[in-house]
RNA sequence: GCCGGAAUAGCUCAGAUGGUAGAGCAACUGACUUGUAAUCAGUAGGUCACGGGUUCGACUCCUGUUUCCGGCACCA
């Protein structure tokens, strides 16, 4: 037999032979850091044998795959463990995730934070016995057979495409249905914690049964396993949550209400910022800005479909003199509105409609989270109203203006997704035509942009196809900062026309275009980003002065703040009898971009003696370049220096 | 909405087995007059989330509710 290697190498074994086997034949320290392999493109366990020529690729420790291995592994590990403390535990699945592991149970008793102490202590003994993981391939019959008293392994074993192979592992008393590929031996796993637990749907039906969650991490080494849960920590430092309560940026007080966020000053300023900032650039961009109410009959929304397909997501409609009104969810219904309110020609088109606005969407009380997650949230929306030829030219520039916003923020795109229909006809609009006609060049406008993208079907909204920017948050959060949505339907809806060259009526086409998300969700996404440290054009205080001595320099700081307020900054003045020091270390804690020291000589000569935030440097110049250098500064937006 | 956990001063947190609460920071007052991350002293601050129950007595035990946290489901 015959395996050709990465680099070009042929060896001949005797057949079977297993990876361990060929990397212990090329040398023990090999053998140590292998985890599996690959055969061509199959991948096979460390203890699998290997029967047939082909090209191998030995798995170590630092390969990218070598981390989903282990980690698969640990969690067979954990079942077993479960197992034996709990003999009548059944099993969902167990899969390994980005950061670790996780694995589905059923048991009749609920497990606390304690319990899993003990399942770790039971899994260390497993990795003391060294159990040697072993594949076995049976058939669909045995399989079922095998656990045919457990509901949760027949169900996974039926929904498996006829003609794939079945495959068992066991490992000592432990037997699980499971893909594979596995490390082989128990005594592999060594840097592992438990981390918490949670329910979980069966196969995420919300209809069916609800299992614990056990979720867990394993590393290869110590030091990769502490730095994973320091770096855990550090996130719950980040924690937009956490953040906005020391900056005093905004609240959630249940009073108020459930998710109902209240901004303070100092998150009003931030937000300010950035609405001034949408406003700006739309406005650049030839957006036209309007105001619609908070409040629109029921009516309204039936013409447009939302009562049909929204409404769950809707807070109750209220009645008042014999008419019934509900609370926005969307804008687009307004925006329809506007546009029907007087005559249009092709020559008007594109409108583009954006409003700052307020709406109010019924979110699971579960889902609810600070301000990622809201039920009352303002944003920019914008409306753009087509002819068919102008399609392409809008979600171009559309996505332009996307771009330069989320790299002005500092955010990154990661991809995007471009969300198509499914088979599942109830839960979009009937119109195959349109669908198709919708697709079509949304998806050729991604080409042609040579943007790259994910498809995913059955993701689309219920009036049409559209497109979500995916900004990755430093916390790992996958979030959709923007969207472009083409709809064929509301315009046919609420009957929207306007005059083609030839005098007659024709259909527009409405662009959907969600801009930076909503204010709410932003914010979190900044707070946890900058930790708090805003860039100074974002930052709530841009600059404090503080006075040496608030007797001898207090009225000189106090017009510094005054004449920098004038230019349009952002500043107080510390004019607390208090040491220097102490006003520092306050205005760190703040995190104020800028410090402005004022003493004797500065007072005497102009000047300020400034200093960054998270820097100890001071540097004393005039007042006037201070604000030069301040202007530049918030000139460059959170794009880098 | 579902599973599990939590709720003590403005903030961060202590408070064994039931005997009505403490610290640090912040606030306020006074002294100090300050040159780059905490000057000193004093004062005030609590329906222990809310409602019911058990008990001579409940922050503590039971129970219901609310909100929050970790997940799941949801997320135009």
């Amino acid at each position: 037999m015959q395996l050709t290697f990465p680099d070009g190498k042929k060896k001949t074994y005797d057949a079977p032979i297993t990876p361990l086997a060929i990397a212990k034949a090329i040398s023990s320290s090999l053998a140590k850091k292998t985890v599996a392999a690959f055969l061509d493109d199959t991948l096979y366990d460390l203890n699998r044998p290997i029967d047939r020529d082909g090209a191998i690729r030995l798995i170590t420790e630092s390969d990218d795959e070598a981390f989903e291995i282990l980690n698969h592994s640990s969690a067979h590990l954990m079942a077993q463990a479960i197992k034996r403390l709990y003999p009548n535990a059944q099993f969902g699945v167990g899969p390994a995730i980005e950061e670790g592991f996780y694995y589905d149970v059923a048991l009749d008793e609920s497990l606390k934070e304690d319990d899993l102490l003990k399942i770790e202590n039971q899994m260390r003994k497993l990795v003391k016995e060294n159990h040697e993981m072993i594949r076995q391939e049976v058939s669909r019959e045995a399989a079922l057979t095998f656990f045919k008293d457990d509901f949760y392994k027949t169900t996974l074993i039926e929904a498996i495409p006829e003609g794939d192979a079945i495959t068992l592992y066991r490992q000592g008393d432990f037997v699980d249905l499971c893909r594979g590929g596995h490390i082989g031996f128990t005594g592999k796993i060594k840097h592992f914690k438990l981390l918490s637990l949670a329910g979980a749907y069966f196969r995420g039906d919300s209809s069916g049964p609800m299992m614990q969650r056990i979720y867990g991490t394993a590393w290869f080494s110590k030091d990769a396993l502490d730095a994973h849960l320091s770096m855990l920590e550090e996130r719950k430092e980040r924690d937009h949550r956490k953040l906005g309560k020391e900056l005093k940026m905004f609240m959630l007080n249940s009073e108020v209400g459930q998710g109902l966020a209240t901004w303070l000053p100092n998150g009003y300023a931030v937000r300010k910022v950035l609405e001034d900032y949408v406003y700006d650039q739309e406005r650049k961009a030839g957006y036209l800005h309007v105001s619609t109410p908070v409040l629109g009959t029921k009516h309204l929304y039936e013409t447009s479909g939302h009562w049909d397909h929204y409404q769950e997501n809707m807070f109750p409609p209220m009645e008042k003199d014999d008419e019934t009104f509900v609370l926005r969810p969307m804008s687009c219904p307004h925006h329809m509105k506007i546009f029907q309110s007087d005559l249009r020609s092709y020559r008007d088109l594109p409108l583009r409609y954006a409003e700052i606005v307020t709406q109010h969407r019924y979110e699971a009380s579960g889902a609810l989270t600070g301000l990622e997650r809201v039920r009352a949230m303002t944003l920019t929306d914008a409306h753009i109203f087509v002819r068919p030829d102008q399609i392409k030219e809008e979600v171009i520039n559309a996505y332009e203006l996307i771009e330069t916003a989320i790299a002005d923020l500092g955010l990154e795109i990661a991809y995007i997704e471009f969300a198509t229909r499914d088979d599942s006809k109830s839960k979009f609009h009937d119109n195959d035509r349109l669908w198709n006609l919708a697709e079509t060049i949304l998806e050729d406008v991604l080409k042609d942009a040579e943007i790259p993208y994910k498809k995913v079907p059955g993701e689309a909204a219920f009036y049409g196809p559209k497109i979500d920017f995916q900004v990755k948050t430093v916390l790992g959060h996958m979030i959709t900062m923007s969207t472009i949505q083409l709809d064929f339907l509301l315009p046919e809806r609420f009957d929207l026309n306007y005059i083609n060259a030839s005098g007659e009526k024709e259909r527009p086409v409405v662009i959907h275009r969600g801009y930076i998300s909503t204010f709410e969700r932003l914010m979190s996404i900044l707070l946890e980003q900058y930790k708090g440290a805003f860039p100074t054009w974002l930052a709530p205080v841009q600059a404090i002065v503080i006075p040496v001595n608030q007797a001898v320099h207090g009225e000189h700081a106090k017009a510094l703040k005054q004449h920098l307020i004038d230019l349009g900054y952002r500043v107080n003045v510390d004019q607390r009898d208090e040491k220097l020091g102490y006003k520092i270390r306050d205005a760190q804690t703040q995190k104020i971009p800028y410090q402005l020291v004022i003493g004797d000589q500065e007072m005497a000569e102009d000047q300020v003696t400034y200093r960054q935030y998270g820097s100890s440097d001071q540097h004393t110049v005039s007042t006037a370049e201070f604000e030069a250098l301040l202007a530049a500064d918030v000139a460059r937006k959170s794009r880098p220096q």
